[in-house]
DNA sequence: GGCATATAGTTGTTTATGCAACTAACCAAA
DNA sequence: TTTGGTTAGTTGCATAAACAACTATATGCC
């Protein structure tokens, strides 16, 4: 049986991704406490904003791994709450760029607070070299299915 | 700065969860060729019905990690698919235990071969030291913050 | 026994996801 | 320049998630 040099059933929290739930739960709540309010889903789209201000859509759909619905209601969603603004682009009509408000600017230093602080209690206690081996594992993982 | 090891840009993955979220979609898709028509969040509930029959609604949450309205959907959903049947606890009125018709226990073969070749494909080319280290990382952070 | 509290499960609402089908705009080849 | 294929984005529909509020049953303490 071709590599299989694991013990299949105690991988499967892998599958269910019960630790990425519970950071994300974990990040939800934090926000919360903070009274910053926007979902995480919410929060993973303005993080690669902040990066790099007027991604277009399918930018986005790239850097958050989701698909085009997903991103088209996520912005619907950040532009009702005055976060991010569409604009088309003047060299290729089809494409949207999304650009953030002031507002959405402004919520960056607290809410990128909040997310490292979470990402602290996430990863107490483990060695550093830990955590590079498993991010390596989750890439390839990630790119064997992509 | 306390715990700060890691270089925060490269972990955000971590939290969005895209090794996951890849595992599962692949998962769904095999299934579906297969013609087996049940959703992922469905098969992580077979899977522990399959492994112990009959557990409680309440069993199925801290099993799978969802809340109660989640697991009460998804019963009620594989219900309607004829999978799986709520009994009432003759011991304690409150609770239903789960049971699996004939038809969930037939599933059971064909589906978690489906389940393991996916597991495969996910792990092709990890050796299996680094799959270790990284289980051992996510129950870490499932740990600190469940 | 009776009351307070805890536990099991359900329902309502909002947000998000996945897939398929669709429109609009772009591009390249005849 | 028209036609056929590709890319960007939207809409419709079914499933699922998180949170809060709710009902029903059980338990423990007086």
């Amino acid at each position: 049986m071709p590599n299989n040099q694991f013990k299949k059933g105690e991988l499967y929290s892998f599958m269910t991704g019960k630790a990425s739930t519970a950071i994300a739960r974990r990040l939800q709540k934090n926000l919360k406490q903070h009274n910053i309010e926007i979902t995480v889903e919410q929060w993973s789209v303005l993080y690669h904003l902040w990066k790099n201000d007027g991604l277009s859509q399918q930018d986005l759909c790239n850097a958050t791994f989701r698909d085009k619905p997903s991103i088209t209601r996520l912005v619907d969603n950040l532009e009702k709450l005055k976060l991010v603004k569409r604009v088309a682009s003047k060299s290729d009509r089809r494409i949207n760029q999304v650009f953030l408000t002031e507002y959405g600017k402004q919520l960056e230093d607290e809410t990128m607070n909040v997310a490292n602080t979470t990402l602290n209690e996430a990863l107490t206690g483990v060695p550093s070299d830990k955590i590079d081996i498993c991010k390596e594992v989750l890439q390839i993982v990630y790119d064997n299915l992509k």
